[in-house]
DNA sequence: CTGTTAGCGCCTTCAC
DNA sequence: GTGAAGGCGCTAACAG
């Protein structure tokens, strides 16, 4: 029989036994040191060939509480929904897996406490690192990793506990009001009748997004209309009820529309549904964050990407050489990424 | 200062120092077994006191190999990229955390190297079980697990090394066909001009899906044409492809199309969004696994759901008790879930 | 070249 | 009620 049937693992000593030889010689082969040690190249095929056999496996808990490295790479994030999270969570994986560690990536739901926890159960696991993404405030989670030693790095969300990687909202903002503004002059359309719709007023993101959106309209000398921006949250039914209001009062839609997430642009979405179908040919729209599908949809619509690839090589950058005491803020540009780049990715099998 | 600023992490022998009080004494304690070992409410009030002012926290490392009892629960998976695979993680996520365990979920895009590596990290890290999920193949992985006596389930794709949880493909494909084809009737339609398209011949899933085809057909009567079935692939590109040549071939579109995955039903829209506008009010489109936006394309579209919540549920069932000759194959039902169910999830100030 | 040994941090049994 | 001691599996000195 090649593996043992009893449900134990094997250890060194089962191979160092099996082979006649030491627990410490087992280690050195088993952990590629052997060669400094000048061990018999036969002892170690010898061991190597006992440790398949016997199906050895080291256990990284004893290797990690030995060396005080539990080889692993932890992250937080709210859920998968989304495209930019679903993109954060792979590249991690896969950054982390090249960097020899484990990726642990856990969802909170947004919920503070499973946020606390959650960070704790990580650090009781000895995660060498931790990305945080997407929480309210990540101050009481650095807190909690600087408390343990452990490199903590905020992403997309600034916080004065540890350096952040954050996407340059800014700069996006103005880029897309750029665009929206020159297809409505191109369709002779008023360009200050363009809308901001969606996100949190004081939260970061958003104000950065309208400082951008106030950026390209001071540029071009517009002066938008007071409710140009409606902070009327980031959730699919407050924006469908928000649009819902303004084509009430008005009884057409507003020539030019930004939508301040994904979830947002599906309440407009989920109205302009009920309503006749060209209606929306006489809107433009733009979105921060895309979704496959919402480049069909039937208007015209411009979406914006961040690059989830150089957030997190920023933050492994930084974890690298980790300074306790550095606060920087690393801003990574936002831009309109070429559409189907991520769903080309999807192989063969792919169901 | 209420914690340790050095970046060493505080033991139960500094809590144990500080109290005065032995690591017993502290291990108890901390453990919640206090009660039973009779020890003063005072000490352990002491106690969990000086842990918290220390920032104590748990070694999990050293714990799990005191008690082999790791505290982590595994999940593999090729990517977060569809409405599926990110739901299981979730869902993953929360029962694990329920039950007090860490889940820790990786990504494998489907490489069978990485799936067999990723196994064996998670191995090492001595989860307590590992649902595994899309891979090619899962009978190799559960025979590492085997050996490493640890309880393994495969979701969604059977395998004759573990209990496997499965939809029920076929009854779906089965219930939507026959939607589709009294859709097909009710607009005076042809029903066998019915296409099933996308998926791999002789992959699981996509032959349940056929086989639920051709029961909807058969009672019905009807029988579909020869290239009723056309098992293109699952990506987006090859559906696109194929679907443009039935339109060569025919000069419009089928009157109904049931594709075999959102990523070939991407590549559907992908394709007619380079038709005229009208030419899809002709045809009516069914889609297993769903998207928000999907719903609002211009067309009549039906989408079907796997039922993630029941399928994680009875995978943790058959882990509880887990016996390693069990080959149980657990059918869960497939339907036509609530659209906006999971959407209305997004809490504010989801951006 | 290879074997012996001392912990890493924690939990549990067994004395006291 | 509490302290002392052994050991989980592994690695890094240090002896041979």
């Amino acid at each position: 029989m090649a593996s043992k049937s009893t449900g134990r693992k094997s250890t060194i000593y089962d191979v160092a036994k099996a082979t006649g030889s030491s627990t410490a010689t087992v280690s050195m082969v088993l952990n590629g040191t052997w060669a400094r040690y000048r061990i018999k190249e036969e002892t170690a095929n010898r061991i190597l060939e006992q440790a398949r056999a016997l199906g050895y496996n080291v256990n990284m808990k004893a290797r990690g509480l030995r060396l005080s490295r539990s080889g692993l790479a932890g992250m937080v994030l709210p859920h998968y929904r989304n495209r930019f999270f679903a993109g954060l969570a792979q590249t991690f994986e896969d950054q982390a897996r090249s960097r020899g560690l484990c990726p642990i990536v856990v969802g909170t739901q947004r919920d503070p406490d499973v946020e606390v926890s959650v960070t704790e159960t990580l650090l009781s696991q000895r995660v060498e690192l931790l990305f945080i993404a997407g929480v309210r405030n990540p101050t009481p989670l650095n807190a909690l990793c600087a408390a343990a030693g452990v490199p903590s790095i905020n992403l997309d969300l600034p916080g004065d506990g540890a350096p952040s990687v954050l996407s340059d909202h800014r700069a996006g903002a103005r880029a897309i009001t750029d665009v929206l503004i020159d297809k409505l002059l191109a369709r002779g359309g008023s360009p200050d009748e363009l809308v901001l719709l969606g996100g949190v007023a004081g939260e970061y993101a958003t104000g950065m997004r309208m400082a951008g959106f106030r950026d390209a309209s001071d540029a071009r000398g517009l002066t938008p209309s007071a409710d140009a921006m409606d902070c009327c949250g980031y959730n699919a039914a407050a924006a469908a009820e928000a649009l819902a209001g303004r084509y009430a009062k008005a009884s057409r839609l507003p020539a030019g529309l930004l939508m301040n997430s994904i979830t947002a642009f599906e309440g407009m979405v989920r109205f302009t549904a009920t309503l006749p179908s060209d209606v929306l040919k006489s809107t433009v729209v733009g979105c921060f964050d895309w979704d496959p599908f919402a480049a069909y949809l039937p208007f015209d619509v411009t979406m914006l990407r961040q690059d989830v690839q150089r957030i997190i090589s920023e933050a492994f950058v930084l974890t690298e050489n980790y300074d306790p005491q550095n606060r920087a803020r690393v801003l990574v540009p936002t831009g309109f990424g070429k559409m189907f780049e991520e769903a080309e990715q999807t192989k063969e099998f792919d169901r």
